[in-house]
DNA sequence: ATAGCTGCAAATGCTTTGCAAGGCC
DNA sequence: GGCCTTGCAAAGCATTTGCAGCTAT
């Protein structure tokens, strides 16, 4: 599964005890029905509700991207240091990011694949792994 | 080259024309002739200064752990939204991260190799490649 | 009714910047 | 002397939080 839908969205949500309030329908609506854009900042998201007439504040925005994640319903990104990355995309892959641009970008599936794995350290566990691919422009 | 040894690393200041001041070399100092703990962020150096006795402003010490960045005396790595790490171990290598310790710890050399490396996007090259194996406490 | 949610504005945390004073060549 | 550096304090940016008012159940 790459991507949620937006049913499948609105039932996780639910599921999670989380009302269906106006904000989190448009947010889901935004963020599960959009096309091939996956990859968002809370400000972007937030640019996305303005330019769609509503209106939604961005610490509402905040919170709800992190109730999104806590309820698997985004998967958070890191790859730069002062601003959040979120994807829709909750299946293993990994990104390209163009730091200069500012510019994620998802690697097709199967194109990446990692040989002997290390053990966690001592008195831990993995608990995921990310690749991240620094791109620049040539 | 794991790390630059406080000799290299004001050879490296002075060639890229970086006065050797008090203050860089101090930082030069704390940084290239510490043990095992490679991993800094600006804050923990600014400690150290202090614990040392001396007084180097923060602001100071940020621009500092760039400059160093810039010529290649240090590697900054991104595991953390809203938090810079540097790295005293300038080698090709990856890391665990625990994020909720905000634990940094290298993975050993030959304990992660990548297979099948995608090509960079149309117009862009591959810059660097940054595995994180998040982990957490059992 | 009531527990949960939202919006605002203020607060936070980390980092960068502007500028006057000081230090190196 | 002149340019590079520093330190301070202020500004900046992304994000989080406190709280009064609103909303779903």
């Amino acid at each position: 599964m790459a991507k949620r839908s937006y049913a499948q969205a609105l039932k996780l949500v639910q599921d999670a005890g989380l009302r269906p309030t106006r904000q989190r329908l448009l947010l889901s609506k935004l963020l599960f029905e959009r096309g091939e854009d996956w990859h968002i900042t809370a400000e972007s998201l937030h640019d996305d509700v303005l330019k769609s007439g509503a209106r939604v504040s961005l610490a509402t925005v905040y919170n709800t991207l992190h109730q999104f994640t806590d309820c698997g319903l985004l998967r958070q990104i890191v790859v730069d240091s002062g601003k959040a990355y979120f994807d829709t995309n909750i299946s293993e892959h990994h990104h390209f990011y163009n730091a200069k641009l500012g510019l994620l970008e998802d690697i097709p599936d199967g194109h990446i694949s990692l040989e002997s794995l290390p053990d966690a350290p001592e008195g831990s566990r993995i608990d995921r792994i990310d690749v991240v691919i620094q791109i620049e422009s040539i």
